[in-house]
DNA sequence: TGTCTTGACATGTATATACAACCACGCTAT
DNA sequence: ATAGCGTGGTTGTATATACATGTCAAGACA
């Protein structure tokens, strides 16, 4: 039984603190990219940690994208987040919900249909085959905020054209039947078609945002829908942070 | 010393199988959210591994999103992902190479400027402050494809002024003298002003999609860009998935 | 000079152990 | 009956140890 010369106390888990300390530095423009990091013998050292600490904090580190790790060779800060960060998408309902307003659905749409050469190459089956059509206008305080367009494979969601989408999304009944694998999103700006104008009650020549959305559950395509807001109303937001913990 | 009774074969490391186990029933369909995933002590004596081994990918999959963790209760599986997934947001120039094309910049406009009232608040500056200013264009095989607006915060990048950004992005500069803690990002659609119309070479009545970023350094707000991008030739887009791993 | 071996060092994984923090439940004492 | 306590289960963190795997450089050897 060893008893450590550092004190316990911190109070914040020492991995914990070993991660921050590596971050700071970075953060401070000590260490830049491309920067030996300290090895998990050194940091064992100086810190007075066991070397299983000193690993779960570079581990971690090297997970988050702050640095990359090489066996036999060390570890190193990596270069500016690889010139990428992200933007979270999230569902319609909780948006509205979360902003304190009513979320409402109008069903325009819900019924078989066939993929067309677009539709089938996107769900990877054959020219033809059946698909579920679903068209939702979703409100928030009865103003028309999203048009969603969906197309689902009934492999995924046989029961789809049996759901009431007033009362449950189609994201929702579709995670629980095909539990989400892996998603894809494109962004892009459009002018509305006159349909799709007259549903979301604006005029031809406003801008709308689209958000298209492709979904995979157990290896398949289980749905592709293509989302379309006014963009006088809609902003797609997010945040990104290297530092889970405070800074 | 003990004789492992399973063979250390796999080749896989234990945690990943643990993790893939547990990411199969998932997807499976055989454990739905809100399910109890076995504790640590159960898949201990379950897989003939130790508890830290155990602990460990449990711990990944929570950080991944897939399960919940309560201390003192056990672990489930969390709900579809929180009903969110990212998009991916990379570097203008990255994008333009990796698609074969040539990318150029004209710089449009590169001096000093005074925080007015929205630019303060953003920077967190008192009204008036000094400010540098861009404002270039991005062309992919020489046509226009981003028009940046860009406010940098003089105590971050004082020689933000000094450099050429038709060789480097000021993206590519700011990173390296203000390491990256934070970014935040706005998506929207738009119809482009006059001047901007007339920058891009397109006609005011196509829309734009724009992408508002503001980036931090050492605590302090970076720099404030607005990406304007016609809608025509741009898109944004994203992957998301829950494994790291093969399936 | 050129090639091979060996050792130092780095990360990657796995185990056994320990203690702390937290929660649910049942039991006990009031 | 109720308040309080203990106990067992669960996660959270930390350590010491071991072996595998990968890189590199110095030295041994031909």
């Amino acid at each position: 039984m060893s008893v450590r010369a550092m004190p316990p106390l911190p109070g914040e888990p020492q991995y914990l603190r070993l991660k921050r300390h590596v971050l700071r530095q970075i953060a401070a423009g000590v260490w830049t990219p491309g920067d030996r990091v300290p090895s998990e013998g050194e940091l064992t050292r100086e810190f007075g940690i066991s070397r299983m600490t000193a690993n779960r904090a570079l581990r971690e580190l090297a997970d988050a994208g702050a640095i990359t790790r090489v066996q036999g060779i060390g570890s190193f800060v990596a270069g500016p987040k690889a010139e990428s960060t992200m933007v979270e998408v999230r569902s319609i309902r909780d948006e509205i919900e979360q902003r304190g307003q009513r979320h409402s659905t109008d069903v325009l749409a819900l019924g078989p249909a066939s993929a067309d050469p677009t539709l089938a190459t996107a769900f990877g089956l054959p020219n033809g085959a059946p698909l579920f059509h679903s068209r939702l206008l979703h409100r928030a305080d009865g103003r028309p905020l999203q048009l969603e367009d969906r197309y689902v494979n009934p492999a995924s969601a046989p029961a789809y054209l049996e759901q009431d989408f007033r009362v449950a999304t189609p994201y929702a009944y579709l995670t629980r039947v095909a539990p989400l694998e892996q998603a894809e999103h494109i962004i892009e700006a459009d002018l509305p078609s006159k349909e799709v104008a007259r549903d979301l009650g604006i005029m031809a020549t406003e801008p709308v945002l689209v958000l298209n959305r492709r979904t995979w559950s157990r290896g398949r395509v289980a749905s592709v829908a293509r989302l379309i807001h006014p963009a006088r109303h809609y902003r797609l937001s997010g945040k990104f942070s290297f530092l889970k913990e405070s800074p």
